[in-house]
DNA sequence: GAATTAATTTAAGCAAGCTTAAAATTATTG
DNA sequence: CAATAATTTTAAGCTTGCTTAAATTAATTC
């Protein structure tokens, strides 16, 4: 297979189209940091293989085989982090490229073996939901952005963003990890930063880093 | 880094020059199956970069430079294969092929990782040897080729080409695996097969079968 | 709803890495 | 050593995936 590009264009639809399952090239060539020209080229041969309904300067979405290819690959890619970080000990702030930059090259034996050694994994270390062999997602759990948590709150973290490998380095340098329990002691007025205590001890953190934790209400 | 046709290029120099150091185009074109013109091309181009001393019509040989980077991607290579053999429990057989769809892509931080958890293995699952991160390869062995073995000799198995995945597979079907205590029986004057004792079991093996499984003389 | 702005597509072109066919060079052999 | 054979290189061309610039279409705003 040589598929590379064409897969990484796939993920990307998967992974940053909107709600109603629609993207726009715009957004494919920003988050793909190539140019709109190429985006388009691109489109028409996934459209042509099955993979996108598209129709000129209309809106792009994944067909059945598309989602399906797409989901196939998230599912590479955050397997690939799971076994990088709990098997090879891999930081959380780098599991994301190193499991992109393997992704592709896997064999399906080889991710479903490593799927069975790690127990069948339903999160990967950012609380992204694997999607199982048949594509399946685990059961959606129900979370709020941290920045919306109120002051006395008791949370967990379930989820972060991973657009940033230093975003991710700065979350462990304060203590905050997946399943960590945290305490909103006080959210201030005038920026929205807030208090949080983590381990009993008290870290301030920006409304900004605080809308990319995403936590489970505990109380 | 997007030098996944050159770091092949250098991969098969590397491994399949004769012993005093030169290949021929020819070969080059023929390991990696494509045309002698791809090979011209590519040649230019890698002795731009400083990796292989070449001119038109004349031998070709790695640099000191091409040494090292050739060197260094069969290190990452049977890293891959020890890595997935012994920790994911891929057989021997299909460990090549998963390896170089993977080579290109791990950073040395996780071929350091992974050779560091295997306890820095010297050599891999079919017994070739990984040279260290500093590109230093371990003791070379005295071997032979099972095939110059004579009758009534007992030898240990230390290497075998891998060339073919059927030819691993029916090595493993008959008993034969690196490490491996064998007698010869009997040579059969008119096809030079053999009959050799494995685990008390005796077996007939051709005599290409034998000349592709080297041994250490035990005795 | 016309004008402006934003998004998308087309057009032309480039680099990498391949192909086949023809030409050039080197090696072999009678 | 000349003829033939084998190897290597050049030439022309193809595909993929990208680029920039210009043209087209859609969306927004006055």
């Amino acid at each position: 297979m040589q598929n590379i590009s064409k897969e990484d264009y796939l993920s990307a639809i998967y992974k940053y189209r909107e709600t109603d399952g629609t993207i726009k090239a715009n957004r494919i060539a920003d988050k793909l940091s190539i140019s709109n020209a190429a985006v388009t080229d691109m489109l028409k041969k996934l459209a042509n293989d099955g993979f996108v309904d598209y129709k000129r300067y209309k809106g792009i979405r994944l067909t059945k085989n598309g989602e399906e290819y797409a989901k196939n690959m998230v599912r590479r890619h955050r397997i690939w982090e799971v076994f990088l970080h709990q098997i090879v000990g891999m930081p959380w702030d780098k599991v994301h490229e190193e499991a992109h930059n393997l992704e592709h090259g896997a064999s399906d034996e080889l991710i479903n073996k490593m799927e069975e050694m790690l127990d069948f994994p339903e999160f990967d270390p950012h609380g992204d939901p694997i999607p199982d062999k048949n594509g399946l997602l685990p059961k959606q759990r129900h979370t709020i952005p941290l920045s919306l948590a109120a002051k006395g709150e008791a949370v967990e973290v379930v989820r972060v963003n991973d657009f940033d490998n230093s975003f991710l380095k700065y979350l462990s340098g304060i203590g905050i990890k997946l399943n960590k329990k945290l305490t909103i002691k006080n959210v201030l007025g005038f920026d929205k930063s807030m208090i949080i205590s983590i381990d009993n001890k008290e870290v301030n953190i920006s409304s900004t880093i605080a809308a990319n934790v995403f936590v489970h209400r505990k109380n």
